[in-house]
DNA sequence: AGTAACTGGATAGTGGCAGTATCTTGTAGG
DNA sequence: CCTACAAGATACTGCCACTATCCAGTTACT
């Protein structure tokens, strides 16, 4: 299969397929000649697989390029979970950190928040993980805000947050062929996330819903 | 106060909030003379929720320009919500629908397979909502790269979600002013997504070592 | 009154990202 | 041999989120 086709198959123009292919994503076609390479069904797979990750999961090029570097080295399929998972993206930005004290002291008391929680949980998080480090910087934030978790909420969370984790992994664990395993991963791990959030707001759309319901019917109650 | 220092308040730059106010981020301050105006505590409580949104929520001018805009213009604290809600980015973009004969198939059965999930849980949601919308692009896409949900995988993690509204719910309720209401939202909903993402992370990390430990301890079993 | 420092506002410029277009050289097939 | 297309390298574009510069007006201080 040439460029051109391998363009009409997935609708991707051929100069972004270049693109890709320049960026490290998409592997280059077996070179036929000089100026001729052949392009195969893993190319037309690939290029469905990063046109979802970055249109349906969000990510970035350098991010995609991350992800898949983690599908294409997935020896065990533990190892490539693993990677798949530090390699997404952590959706927090850590602030600058401006060096006060007060912000410092802020800053170790998240984390001392992020390790009792994990602790309660009966998690086991090292903690050089990004997760770890996202969420102590998400709730200093929120703190800062004074819209700060109390423990009991954090926890209610984190027990629903098993949850879904737990689905994730049957919805991921059927596969042992770590290649196939690790692309379902990849997709459940990266597009299952909008698809939970989409899922919340519904029910949040509900909820508020019923909210007004109840305080238009029985505003004295 | 003068522009400086809030620029000094807050660590945002004195460039950055005058771009913040070009774009009708942040209301201009009440002119003292042609070349002098004064700035309030509510204009250093406004950067930093802007900060929020745009660092931790991840949002863009533009989109936090909607979603104050909402946070504005609340009259009642449910049609707030309600606001914050669909002025919140939707996280998947619909694709550009190829126009074959079985795209729009396709199209049409995600419709219907939320529809059914909804009706199933019991949610009262319109068609035109973004958040249906979008989990039925979702959908589509997904059953392309053969990842689809089963009707009771997404009926497990619906059912999920709603409990995670309802702690969200909570979280927001307490306050009945509606200003503050509405910004107590804007962060429950917007910042604390990404807090959620975090833990089902922290979450999976866990369970897949956890199926690591398994298959390594016990390899014949 | 004079002047240095600062202010608000308008306008233009910067750097990064995700492509897109162009150009050169080299086949392939009739 | 000639036309059409292929591959790869390089340059360009549009958008976004800032950032810098410029100008005229104001203030504080001497």
């Amino acid at each position: 299969m040439k460029i051109s086709q391998l363009s009409r198959r997935t609708g991707v123009p051929v100069a972004s397929i270049k693109y890709f292919r320049r960026e490290g994503l998409l592997p280059a076609g077996r070179a036929t000649a000089a100026t001729l390479a052949e392009y195969g069904e893993e190319h037309v797979e690939r290029l469905r697989l990063i046109k979802a990750l970055t249109t349906l999961g969000g990510l970035s090029i350098a991010a995609t390029r991350e992800v898949l570097g983690a599908v294409d080295h997935a020896h065990s399929t533990e190892s490539a979970l693993g990677a798949i998972s530090y390699a997404l993206p952590v959706p927090v930005a850590a602030q600058p950190a401006g060096g006060t004290e007060e912000e410092a002291q802020a800053a170790a008391s998240a984390q001392a928040e992020v390790a009792a929680l994990i602790g309660a949980m009966g998690w086991e998080a090292p903690d050089t993980s990004p997760h770890v480090q996202g969420l102590a910087a998400a709730l200093k934030e929120l703190r800062r805000l004074e819209a700060g978790y109390t423990p009991g909420e954090l926890a209610a969370y984190a027990a629903l947050a098993e949850s879904v984790a737990r689905l994730d992994l049957e919805r991921a664990a059927p596969l042992d062929d770590p290649v196939a395993l690790a692309e379902r991963a990849v997709i459940v791990f990266a597009i299952c996330a909008p698809v939970f959030e989409l899922l919340r707001r519904l029910a949040q759309e509900d909820q508020v819903r019923r909210r007004a319901a109840r305080t238009d019917d029985a505003p004295g109650c």
